[in-house]
DNA sequence: CGTCGAGTTGATTGTTTTCAACTTTGGTGG
DNA sequence: CCACCAAAGTTGAAAACAATCAACTCGACG
């Protein structure tokens, strides 16, 4: 319902304004892969949520070096970086379908009890990812993304990581090549399956865990 | 007004239960250095505001590491980390006076406008501490912690750091010996003075935002 | 079947950690 | 006031880890 098909971003706010403000709606739009969601510094009255595919937000330094603060799956709200502009970007990691909502509505007519607990989540998650960035090695980096991911899918032991391996690597603060390398490390040491590069089969969960702490 | 001191953690929540619950209100508190302030996963119903001195917020791992999530000076807002529990613990740097408030008095009553603001600003806060653990060099993050607290100080070119060596390596996710090094470095190069190894003088801030991009 | 992009593997380099010794600082008591 | 001591900080040398540069493989798609 509602799904509405866009190309270019100066159409989204015009649609959005016509859009009632109700609590629990909003429009459905339609993103293809690798499409820029919002930019950096964009002016945002937006927030949303994943209904289907995968984002994620983002932001560039100076020197080309891309910093993934977080990838939003399936229930994931984003878009509340940042307090007129968003701090971060926002793409599409593959084909996606996002329920968009006017920011003011979010924060406050959906009753301020949910955005504080939505802001909550996403404060701790903030936080869960510094503790990982802080002082782990790449194995344990990488172990912990598993895992996280093996979470999302809702713990089976398959994992279909919907992103690249340079998507994984400017998560982790790794470079493709350390991520590539441990994936095969903790392939020789019997804990996962690469079935493809995209199809990770976690066969030891207990041992990535430990590799966590 | 109201200054309390206190010894055993146990007598607080007896103290707060009596309190008004109104807005800009709350208990004041003191501190000694090193003192805990709340523990990790402890069950916490206050939220503090730094009236002066300065704390940090910090995560054990298994194996003894800490990462130190924030520092919070006068002015900042901490303890909303966990939702019925603390996910941090929270610990004094040096003495402090702290201003208690009961956590839902924060959140709703004294509107949750505020509260909103808050915990965006805080998650912000955590997403540019995640960015410069994520890919920067030693240089970079001693760099950008020394800006971080000049801006705090006010501006000014000289900076007392409130906190030990190992409270910034562990902040920055580096070893205390890195930090040293680092610091003689930039002392070598003319952009820090080392007055005492708490008190620096930024001799040339604009090459130390260069180093940060 | 060939091409292009993504991913893997190898060799080397560079940075940070680790381990260890040394120096400075701050507090305490003679 | 000085000497002593413990804690904090600095410096050095060696080792470990991840980054870089480069070659190679794999897989999707025309």
């Amino acid at each position: 319902m509602n799904a509405i098909a866009f190309n270019t971003f100066e159409a989204r706010p015009v649609i959005l304004e016509r859009q009632p403000a109700v609590a629990e709606s909003g429009v459905r739009m339609n993103y293809a892969r690798d499409e820029e969601i919002f930019g950096e510094g964009e002016v945002g009255r937006c927030v949303y949520k994943v209904v289907s595919g995968a984002v994620r937000t983002y932001r560039m330094l100076s020197d080309g070096r891309r910093q993934i603060v977080e990838f939003h799956t399936v229930g994931d709200v984003f878009g509340l970086d940042g307090e007129r502009c968003h701090a971060l970007g926002a793409e599409a990691v593959r084909e996606t379908t996002l329920q968009v909502m006017r920011r003011d509505a979010f924060l406050h007519e959906q009753g301020s009890e949910a955005a504080i607990q939505a802001l909550l989540k996403k404060f701790q998650r903030a936080q869960a990812h510094m503790l990982l960035l802080g002082r782990h090695t790449a194995c344990e980096r990488v172990a912990a993304f598993l895992l996280d991911f093996q979470e999302r899918a809702g713990g089976a032991d398959a994992v279909d990581l919907p992103m690249s391996r340079q998507d994984i690597a400017d998560y982790l603060g790794l470079t493709i090549e350390t991520v590539s390398r441990t994936f095969t490390q903790l392939q020789a040491a019997r804990q996962i399956d690469l079935v493809s590069c995209r199809r990770v089969i976690l066969r030891n969960p207990a041992a990535l865990a430990r590799i966590c702490e």
